[in-house]
DNA sequence: CAATTTTATATAACGCGTTATAATCCTATT
DNA sequence: AATAGGATTATAACGCGTTATATAAAATTG
């Protein structure tokens, strides 16, 4: 057997283990020294391969934000905006299949002191989201004078505050989305041509308290 | 000296050590065995006051937060939508004076496994916010049907959420407050009758991005 | 096959927050 | 003044993430 697929195969196992002790106990109850026991390997090597603690939930997180991200594709909606919207109930039902595995994951990754790990999921939504608005944009859903760019990073910004919330155990994912989306609608209501602006209208469902979502 | 001038002796010489110490290395440089050492005071001392390092941090946030929320008084603007936004103004200044301080406070906080102690922040700034809205629907600020409770509970959730970015070092104190001011005026310009809207709108700068705030 | 490089192991240690255990002050009560 | 009780101290220890050191095993290279 190469390197690699000696590499890959260790990574394999600390990985099935990690997944299996977060799911059973907690992601805060994975310690590096039960995972070094539940996978065995030794202590050292989970560090060897992925550099911390961190890196290795990063590695795991990757693999899910690779199925979901999938998903975002245009799906033929009659307004980019509204596919925005269907965009959030998309990622609302896929983490609520597994939420607090996927909240421990995020919640360690999110209180983590490599700053780069936090970086790097905040430029993957935003890019994500910027993506749609310069599609809207040039499906002329905007209204002149309005900024794609500047719009997404705000749109961005403001789900991925909000799920750092969820993250902190301070809201569930259904609150969550139904924040982000009444935050959302709000914003694009003001950036949308009345056409669109009209279509998006109907998913607004008022000020109900996140209780209720 | 009486046990409790006593007590509150020995916690002036801990909250004042850890100000020091937090001043000049950052919140992350805090550790316990320091600060015993910097306030000349065992180890177990602090532990007894303030339960836990959580305990402690929460101590300094208190103090502080009781100098900026005697300044959200009632300004007697026009509109108490329009004092909203200058509330945020207000929350803007304060924090920038001595923004790492309060930035590394907060994040320590927030990070903490101690739950009650998210809890606390969380409630005090929805009940600061929901009081504004019931205010403003009071004043007949609000359309029929808007319900103020549920619109503070959500106005203080996007604050509450971006203030989280902003701990996490992925926002400036500007940057926070430009969002939270966009987003906040996005909902309530859906939520205001047409005049106090009118007020409103003046605030609005547009779809800047993050950067430019 | 032999030599070299890469990967994995075993053991100990560091600083961290926190706790346990005793002992020692100092105030309050009788 | 004697005694009870709360406040503070000193020391050691726990599990945590992480690192150092030195060793063993396996794949690569000559």
């Amino acid at each position: 057997m190469s390197f690699e697929n000696r590499k890959s195969e260790t990574r394999d196992k600390i990985e099935r283990a990690a997944e299996r002790i977060i799911r059973s106990d907690g992601a805060a109850r994975l310690t590096m020294r039960r995972l070094a026991e539940e996978a065995q390997v030794a202590l050292r090597c989970p560090y060897n391969l992925y550099g911390s603690k961190t890196g290795l939930l990063i590695a795991l997180l990757d693999r899910v934000n690779a199925v979901l991200f999938q998903d975002f594709r245009s799906d033929g909606a009659d307004w980019v905006l509204n596919e925005m919207i269907h965009t959030l109930d998309k990622t609302q039902k896929f983490y609520e299949a597994d939420e607090e595995y996927h909240r421990g994951i995020f919640w360690e990754i999110m209180i983590s002191d490599h700053p780069e790990a936090r970086e790097d999921g905040h430029s993957n939504i935003v890019r994500i989201v910027t993506e749609m608005t310069v599609r809207a944009k040039a499906a002329g859903e905007l209204r002149d004078g309005v900024d794609a760019i500047a719009l997404g990073e705000q749109l961005g910004l403001s789900i991925l505050s909000t799920m750092g919330s969820w993250a902190g155990g301070n809201l569930s994912m259904a609150q969550t989305i139904a924040h982000t989306k009444m935050v959302w609608i709000s914003i694009l209501l003001l950036a949308a041509k009345p056409e669109p602006a009209a279509a998006l209208s109907k998913h607004f469902n008022g000020f109900g308290a996140p209780e209720n979502a």
